[in-house]
RNA sequence: GGGCGAUUAGCUCAAUGGUAGAGCGCCUGCCUUACAAGCAGGAUGUUACUGGUUCGAGUCCAGUAUUGCCCA
């Protein structure tokens, strides 16, 4: 048994309770998948964090929706896995760890490979501990046990299986070829690591002159120091202005160098001055021209963006400087036609921030269409994998078709170091492009092969590049489940079911996954793609450590604990794929959005509370399902409500309506069950009806522990706190509500009808609510209220509400009649026997409640001046203490007629008060009375100025109010009223006088139409009869 | 330049083509024994703009403006 709830703080206190919970799960291995187990299975794989540092709120975001998806399917009985897991992020880490070298006054050269990735293995100790603490913040239902990483043993097996079986099918091959060159970091980096960047350049006009003429062509570039790789002028050959020129030569100003005027497509002649300079071992689109024409391929740069010796004088400058030596040698040559300004993107390296250079290199790549091919086939016969939202699905598709080839090494050190060894003795003790290799497992393995080949005495030596990251990333579903072996986990959980990423990533790492796993696999990795959002800062700016906006989820957590954190975020989202914006006051460190999310939990934690106190200490289970026979109408309408809101969320979160389903859930929660049902359920649960009180307790338990099911998914620390409190589970016995089963719709219990009926009753009490504020009757004052309709359907709705109306609108006396105009009929005239007592006095006390205020007061009076005159007597020895007192008898005497009777309002009060004495001297009304009071010879309330009216549906609502009352401002209201209802009516009255509408529209349209018409209809026939009577 | 989104209350966002809602903020009144992190009530909109389709458009179409992202 746990402690009695009643030392429950009214505030629940996140920090414990999460690490008790996270602590609880762990420990009882609740998340631990078992692949003999029963189930349909439902796997996710995490998309692995870079061990870069620490997580950002896109990862809390994205986790909130992987736990909510992976919770709600393992609460359905799927036999679920979530494995969790971090990537190695080759560039990313080696960029920081450099940068700590610099700090330090090191190089990694220095260092050397092996003591370099001593730290590098520390830091991703060091990180890859943040991420997996942050990750256990976030409360997600991940199985420990099976945490893997890019580069743990058995990844990288796979990654060497793969890479193996793809070079003996010759789809991975060694070439020399153009590359983004980053200078910075010293590597290759792939076009996805490439950023194009805007900026406000120059375009430079040169002259070539012709060598077989005086004349010239102009140029324009905007990177001049290429010039010195340049190897061919290309025009287009439908340029009249040039076709002509096509195969002669020009001479290339500083470098002298003749070179071919060639004709060339790609030439877009309205570009500059339609004749373009030729770089191809600098420019992409120069690489294809030169293989194209057969031109040659000069290299002017260093790997460290230096020229080289094929840039003559500029030998060994920088390429920045040497683009201004060119372009002043090139002015002094008189070559220089003119400088524009230019805007153009400039591609610029992810990672090293300085612009990448198109660089001849080899490098090894992987031949994309024969993997592509396969996936865009089964994206286009089996829509596989499915995206959501659909309209990823193109940029997916779009992307597959424009692959290129893949270039898969790195100039690094941290990753999966490539597995072929080159037999530097055949080329002079270096690697160079021709040496021979062997692809091979281990060294053994290659050294083997490579005696074969060249004999005993052959020297070996590894490849230093690495894999891109994406290589191992891209073997991640699988690798991740024990491939290349046909392990258990492996045969049970792939192909897993769900993928959750960002948009962001779809080029990088989805499009990989799916091409290698279909290739290795031979199946799509995932059944469903389900992409999200963006989180956006409080400016509407991605947030992104390059930024440096992002937050640190931990903040909020500590803040505002991690279910307000994690609901805040999903509930952001509507759909799927929209972006989510993150309230945020950096400089408070808070979050309104957050900040709601956390009241709302805290609301939760005191409807739960007032649960547990009127539960007598039994058990959901104890108190067993409500006997359908003996349920409240409240109480059949919260089921109704569970049960409906139970559908919704189901087939809501069964379409990713994520941010849908934990919307419903705060409205059904804070709404339904706090704001009505409680409110409904409180005289019960305090009144002597045995009967009622229990099916109350009943109700409550049940829809509680159902809701907090409901809502696991999304805030699964608070509801796993509440649902151990209250099914008084011991924490010892390992039970959990996250792996109770999901709560199932009973459509038995939905019922449309009751819920719509159950909103009149609920606008009705809003109404004398609105009344009462716009009376300025005082919250605690009981009334008297008339509720008058035409309607039987209606009457009787009102009828079987009537004690809802008078708990919650704080009715004394309600009287449901038929209007004047009907009052003759039978049936709502009843017998005078049925009207009790109380109905008397209240009616008594209504009809002369001048005489009895005036009677009151006067005793009031007389009460008041006797004690006074009875202390005075006692006190009267005191010096000047008797008079004092008197005078204290006579200002109380002026005070109390000023206060309590001077003023409508306040007489009222007193009336009420006087009323409410009465009540607890003859005893209060039955709540559960089964009559209202029906009174058909009406007194003449209604026909009182002195009465305030509104209107619900076609039921009047009417307040009597005693004495007079401010006939301005009630005539101002009614009158407001009367015109929001009269524009009503012109609208509708329009649309039903239209004939085409009529006839066109769908049947039920029109008749809403009209039922709404003829109920704005009687409304404003009240209001009006109000107004009038008013005047 | 091509593509994909977005533009609705002061802010953040909702609304199967049927006549606009929520949270926060604001105003009024309440410490009503679950909750002041609360309760009750209230005010607030030319749905960016211009046309078109339709009986009917925030929603569909075309264009314009602003803005964000992706790809060149």
């Amino acid at each position: 048994m746990t402690a009695t709830i009643a030392n429950l703080p009214s505030h629940y206190d996140s920090t414990a309770s999460e690490a008790k919970w996270q602590k609880f799960w762990e420990e009882n291995h609740v998340f631990k998948a078992d692949p003999n187990a029963p189930g349909e299975p439902y796997c996710v794989v995490i998309p692995p964090p870079n061990v870069t540092g620490s997580l950002h709120m896109g990862h809390a975001f994205e986790t909130a929706l992987i736990d909510a998806l992976v919770r709600y399917h393992r609460m359905c009985g799927y036999n679920t896995l979530w494995l969790p897991g971090t990537d190695h992020a080759s560039i990313a880490v080696q960029t920081i760890l450099e940068k700590q070298l610099k700090a330090e006054g090191k190089t990694r050269q220095e260092l050397g490979r092996e003591k370099f990735l001593e730290r590098a293995w520390k830091w991703k100790a060091e990180s890859g501990g943040t991420i997996v603490n942050q990750l256990r913040r976030l409360g997600v239902s991940v199985d420990w046990s099976r945490e893997r990483f890019t580069m743990d043993e058995g990844l990288s097996k796979a990654v060497l299986d793969a890479f193996i079986q793809l070079y003996e099918e010759k789809l991975i091959y060694r070439g020399n070829y153009l590359v983004n060159w980053c200078p910075a970091s010293q590597s290759a980096v792939s076009d996805l690591e490439v950023e194009n960047q805007e900026v406000n350049g120059h375009l430079w006009h040169f002259r070539y002159p012709l060598a077989q003429s005086d004349c010239y062509v102009e140029v324009a570039t905007t990177r001049p120091e290429t010039m010195l790789g340049d190897t061919a002028v290309a025009v287009n050959p439908k340029d009249d202005r040039y076709k002509h020129l096509i195969g002669q030569m020009v001479i290339l100003p500083l470098v002298d160098r003749e070179i071919p005027i060639i004709g060339d497509e790609f030439v877009d002649p309205s570009f500059g001055t339609g004749c373009v300079k030729v770089t191809p071992a600098h420019d992409p689109n120069d690489f294809e021209m030169g293989k194209r024409n057969n031109l040659r391929f000069i290299n002017i740069m260093n790997k460290d963006g230096t020229l080289n010796e094929n840039a003559g004088e500029f030998q060994g400058q920088d390429r920045f400087v040497a683009r201004k030596n060119v372009v002043r040698r090139l002015e002094e040559e008189g070559m220089l036609v003119k400088i524009e300004d230019y805007k153009h993107t400039v591609p610029y390296s992810d990672r090293g921030k300085v612009p990448v250079e198109p660089l001849l290199s080899t490098q090894w790549f992987v031949k994309i269409k024969p993997l592509s091919e396969p996936a865009l086939a089964d994206l286009d016969q089996k829509n596989s994998p499915e995206f959501v939202p659909d309209r990823w699905t193109k940029v997916y598709r779009d992307w597959l078709v424009s692959l290129k080839d893949w270039c898969i090494s790195r100039q690094l050190w941290w990753g999966h170091q490539i597995p072929a060894w080159y037999a530097i003795s055949e080329t002079g003790g270096i690697i160079t492009d021709t040496t021979p290799f062997m692809v091979a497992r281990s060294e053994a393995e290659a050294r083997e092969k490579a005696i074969a080949l060249f004999g005993e005495n052959v020297q070996l030596e590894q490849d230093p590049d690495v894999l891109d990251t994406w290589f191992s990333s891209g073997l991640w579903p699988f690798s991740t489940l024990g491939w290349s072996d046909e392990t258990p986990d492996f045969k049970r959980y792939y192909p897993t079911a769900t993928l959750v990423t960002g948009f962001d990533i779809i080029f990088f790492w989805v499009a990989r996954m799916t091409m290698m796993a279909k290739h290795f696999t031979g199946k799509m990795p995932f059944k469903t793609v389900y992409i999200h959002g963006l989180v956006r800062d409080e400016n509407n700016k991605k947030m992104s450590k390059s930024s440096n906006n992002g937050i640190d989820p931990l903040i909020l957590i500590d803040k505002y604990g991690t279910d307000a954190l994690r609901y805040a975020l999903v509930r952001e989202v509507t759909g799927a794929g929209q972006d989510i914006r993150l309230e945020y006051n950096r400089k408070t460190d808070e979050s309104a959005s957050v900040e709601a999310s956390r009241n709302f939990t805290n609301k939760l934690w005191n409807a739960s509370r007032f649960v547990l106190m009127n539960l007598d200490g039994k058990t959901p289970d104890q108190l067993g399902l409500p006997d359908r026979d003996q349920l409240d109408l409240s109480d059949r309408w919260i089921l109704s409500r569970f049960h409906q809101v139970t559908q919704q969320i189901r087939d809501q979160i069964d379409h990713y309506g994520l941010g849908e389903s934990a919307k419903l859930l705060y409205e059904f929660i804070w709404g339904d069950f706090c704001d009505w049902y409680i409110e409904l359920v409180k005289s019960r649960l305090l009144g002597d009806d045995a009967v009622s009180r229990k099916a109350a307790q009943q109700t409550l338990a049940y829809v509680l522990e159902g809701t907090l099911k409901l809502l696991h998914p999304f805030m699964p620390h608070i509801t796993e706190e509440i649902w151990h409190t209250v099914t008084q589970t011991d924490e010892t016995s390992g039970q959990t509500l996250a792996l109770q089963t999901y709560p199932i719709a009973d459509s038995t219990l939905i019922n449309p009808d009751l819920e719509q009926q159950f909103d009149l009753l609920i606008d009705t009490i809003r109404t004398i609510r609105n009344l009462r504020a716009e009376a300025d009757i005082k919250p605690g004052v009981k009334i008297e209220a008339i509720l008058q309709t035409e309607s039987e359907k209606e009457e009787h709705i009102l009828k079987s509400g009537q004690p809802y109306i008078q708990d919650l609108a704080k009715v004394q006396t309600l009287r449901i009649n038929q209007p004047q105009t009907q009052q003759a009929r039978p049936e709502v005239t009843v017998d005078s026997s049925e009207t009790d007592l109380v109905g008397s006095i209240a009616t008594f006390l209504s009809t002369h409640q001048r005489v009895l205020l005036t009677i009151g007061c006067i005793l009031l009076t007389l009460i008041t001046l006797k004690i006074c005159a009875g202390l005075l007597e006692a006190v009267h020895e005191i010096l000047l203490l008797s008079t004092f007192l008197e005078l204290v008898g006579i200002g109380y005497t002026v005070w109390f007629i000023k206060q309590k009777l001077w003023k409508v309002g306040d007489r009222q009060q007193l009336f009420s008060q006087i009323e409410q004495f009465k009540t607890e001297v003859v005893g209060e009304p039955r709540p559960d009375a089964p009559e209202p009071i029906v009174n058909s010879s009406s007194p003449s309330e209604e026909d009182s100025a002195q009465t305030i009216v509104g209107v619900v549906g076609t039921v009047r609502v009417a307040i009597p109010l005693a004495g007079l009352i401010d006939l301005v401002a009630l005539k101002a209201k009614t009158e407001k009223d009367l015109k929001k209802v009269e524009a009503e009516i012109q609208a509708l009255s329009g649309r039903l006088n239209n004939a085409k509408f009529v006839d066109k529209a769908p049947p039920d349209v029109v008749q809403t139409a009209r039922d709404a018409l003829s109920e704005f209809e009687t409304q404003a026939e009240i209001l009006q009869t109000r107004l009038d009577r008013l005047d």
